[in-house]
DNA sequence: TGTACATCAGTGAACGCGCGTTCACTGATGTAC
DNA sequence: TGTACATCAGTGAACGCGCGTTCACTGATGTAC
């Protein structure tokens, strides 16, 4: 043995840590291998050890940020999805301004919904998978059931995803913020939860 | 002189719609100035006899699909935002199943929201251009006026385009149809207009 | 009507750069004795 | 404690391909006479 057990793991945690935050600021396409393995500190040399392509990289930086956005955690949901306000508080946080301007750390969901649709099976089930419970999370916190519910709560998540890609999408501040609330306005309501807890903020 | 006037107009007509077809297909980044000149039935050469660079043709090919979406014809507005029933009509076709398997004519904004991020200006005002031209639309077939008409009218909004962005975006075709669903049906009963026309269907 | 000519749309070879990928090598680390 | 050694993480030069871009040339077109 050399080096410790730990050292691979770490490193290429490192790795895909810089590269989601780069895909996440300027692209998949426009980001090299280079920048991606200097921004970790690294050379490009070594970036195969850990990578079969740049593709693979894409796939293990996307699913890592699904699992690090704590939708999804080692045994299946992390947001107990029958908790009343943890829906509200979503949807919320899914639309405040904090995420709006957190680039780099963003839902891939906005980042690159449309670039999902020319990648590998397993980028795409990963992306249905915590749209998926995105959904179930907002059906469960319904106040009532059936298919008003079902359509309710798909239109949340279309108004939570929606209204942030449009959002960014825009060079008018005004007009994004005013997008932005109206989405969370619209999805509060239709989940009929209140527009703010009383408690927090 | 030799060639008729009308020549070049038409040639680089023919381009732009080459360029049109292909990057709604496959995006921007992977298709070639080499494929749109072929698909065009042209060789690589002419294309700098007509635009200035690949960035100048996607500009003017999300500039002129914006343009023949009608949304915008020379004059201002194509749609007549006051006709009560235009609006909800254009609800019912942006987000109908025919919107959503044209992939080839599909709208820009639901085709690459996330690539106009990273756009020179131009191509983002025409973006936003577009989107304001929806929300008045909607905000002036509305049966209300004020605060909630204007957030509704943006909610509206985000939802044709975000349920248009996470329907294509899936593998699952039955959760596709049911978010298209969900948000033509919130869509309309948020515009407080009927689901189908007693006459058309 | 036919021929010479000017114009310019279109051709295709070539250039050069960026970038994904490979690979022989270096040197840092922990282990054995 | 110190030295030799094996392992393997990381290096950086090099390769090759794709593609955006350039440019000298070809040949189709309409015009003049």
């Amino acid at each position: 043995m050399s080096y410790p057990a730990e050292h691979r793991r770490l490193t290429k945690q490192k790795i895909v840590r810089s590269a989601r935050r780069l895909f996440n600021r300027r692209g998949f396409n426009t980001v090299s291998i280079d920048d991606v393995m200097a921004d970790a500190g690294l050379t490009r040399g070594s970036f195969y050890s850990y990578f079969e392509s740049k593709g693979d990289l894409y796939a293990e930086a996307v699913t890592q940020i699904l699992d690090e956005k704590q939708l999804l955690s080692s045994d299946g949901v992390s947001i107990d999805p029958r908790a009343f306000d943890s829906a509200a508080q979503f949807v919320r946080d899914y639309l405040s301004r904090e995420h709006f301007e957190d680039i780099d750390g963003t839902c891939p969901l906005i980042a690159f919904p449309t670039d999902f649709l020319r990648e590998e099976h397993r980028v795409r089930q990963a992306f249905e998978t915590v749209l998926r419970v995105m959904i179930d999370i907002f059906e469960q916190a319904m106040q009532r059931n059936g298919q008003a519910a079902r359509s309710r709560a798909r239109a949340i998540a279309t108004l939570c995803v929606g209204g942030m890609v449009l959002a960014r999408s825009i060079e008018d501040r005004v007009l994004a913020d005013e997008i932005r609330e109206a989405a969370m306005g619209i999805a509060l309501s239709l989940g009929q939860w209140p527009r703010r807890t009383s408690c927090r903020n």
